[in-house]
DNA sequence: CTTTTTTTACGATAAAAATCGTACTTCCTA
DNA sequence: TAGGAAGTACGATTTTTATCGTAAAAAAAG
């Protein structure tokens, strides 16, 4: 039965231990880079990461390490060791993680509007004919499938 | 001519003196809530800010005070004194903030592919017939202006 | 085998953004 | 005109994100 000494070494426990893979919501600016790199390039070591960032932006390698670091932890990021080297992968899909951002974007920027924001786009940056047509093809896709 | 005190004290003052309207850069998000009421609504006291934002979630008066003071200092409003009460209005434009905060999006979440991004949108939003038609009007009107 | 390089771990700090509490002023009203 | 209500000002704190420094271990080079 539990009196008052099991329930301050409960509390005590509860102080120390620290949880991960709490809640992960969605990837930072910073961490999102990381996952571009990993998206469109496959598994890569921190090293490669931080020399990719760094024709970006110049940024210490360790800053590159901990936020990989945390990612992993936030469940972002998975890795399998080779050597003592850790070779890192996404563990979100790009497709899925894209959507989730460009739905807060949407009803942040553009208070949900879709269409706003489609053709602001579009308005915005130049396509090429084939662009157009392809777009075009989607929207008589959608169109068909309305029915 | 400039001797030692002088230059002591330019840095004193430079250490004293708050500059305000310094660079602006891009609203955050809590600022952006406050900047589509006023894009849409026309100006306001904080305290319908306040009401309005509170439908959402639950925020304190203060809090909200302070964002638009701050929003105030960047820029990024204005407000008339009528009696105490102030009457904030957007001191910036609403399709130009949304094009920046646009492209800084476009930039880190679609690697800057305006096609992916509203091909996306395309296929996650339903649009009514009515606004795919329009759709196809602005993409007509694009392949004319290429000429 | 010693020294240097590469790498990870991780706490600490800095910077940015959001939130809140308190003091003070002004207006309204009983 | 006293006292509450409605405002503003603003420092302080909390929370989130980004950055860095140091220590230690493992590997590679000599």
């Amino acid at each position: 039965m539990l009196n008052y000494d099991s329930y301050r070494t409960f509390a005590t426990s509860l102080i120390v231990v620290k949880m991960s893979k709490a809640k992960s919501s969605q990837p930072t600016t910073s961490e999102l880079a990381v996952l571009q790199l990993l998206w469109d390039h496959g598994p890569l070591s921190v090293r490669e990461i931080h020399e990719a960032l760094s024709t970006e932006k110049e940024v210490v390698y360790t800053t590159v390490l901990k936020t990989m670091q945390v990612m992993l932890d936030r469940g972002f990021l998975e890795r399998e060791s080779v050597g003592r080297k850790h070779i890192y992968s996404a563990a979100i899909a790009k497709e899925a993680t894209q959507n989730q951002l460009l739905d807060t974007f949407l009803n942040r920027t553009f208070g949900g509007s879709a269409k706003q924001l489609v053709l602001r786009a579009l308005g915005n940056y130049k396509a090429s004919k084939s662009e157009l047509e392809e777009l075009k093809a989607m929207i008589d896709k959608l169109e068909n499938d309305e029915q």
